[in-house]
DNA sequence: TCACTATATTCCTATATCGTTGTATAGTTA
DNA sequence: TAACTATACAACGATATAGGAATATAGTGA
């Protein structure tokens, strides 16, 4: 991997910090079968109005999700399949903490 | 990929946000290439020892790095790779914006 | 025991950001 | 134009957290 500059390291924590809010991952969730209206995602993930909209906004912002006008609706979509691939990655760190410790359980 | 519940979606985003802080990478960076004192990682991140302390008590309460005591010294350590193929997924994804940006500047 | 070093912890302040409320804008339909 | 809907934006209060300063703890050596 390309050793994060300290430039990069600014960056790079902007994005993950994007994904550190649950709010916004389930955004990605309901976004994960195919395009949204900004009302499709306030019913999937109950957020209110403006609060998925500035979420909206800041993911965009970041190219997490891209956005397409049509009418009076606004569409919003994944930009990319990857953000799964992230938190399959932190799923499996999950899985490998809570298997540890059911080992230490068992080994007491 | 493991469909996120909500209850998952909390924890997931518990540790992206962990990594959604430049000290902290910078800490993992400093990690790259093996174990390090407190000391070491404070010169080599230019955290302040409370500071980088702080830190390092969170990602070792999610599980990111491991810690070992020997005598005054105390050493930590990755717990493993992935937090860099996390990076790298980062990192592919900003190469694409900067080269959807560049076709666009072209494109005008 | 005393002095010293390495690390952890506590307390404090400043800043950031989440969510809400209210309002503005844009598109649609009558 | 007027009324309505979908979305965005602005302002605000509440909460969280980063970083600093001071202190505490633990290990070492004289």
């Amino acid at each position: 991997m390309a050793k994060l500059s300290p430039a990069l390291v600014e960056v790079v924590a902007e994005r993950f910090k994007a994904l550190g809010e649950p709010a916004r991952l389930r955004i990605l969730t309901a976004l994960r079968e195919g395009e949204r209206t900004v009302s499709e995602i306030m019913n999937a993930t109950g957020l209110s109005q403006a609060n998925a909209s500035k979420h909206l906004q800041l993911l965009h912002s970041l190219g997490f999700v891209a956005r397409r006008k049509e009418g009076l609706h606004v569409y919003y979509a994944l930009a990319g399949r990857d953000i799964f691939r992230l938190c399959d990655i932190m799923c499996g760190r999950l899985e490998q903490e809570t298997t540890a410790r059911r080992k230490l359980m068992s080994r007491a």
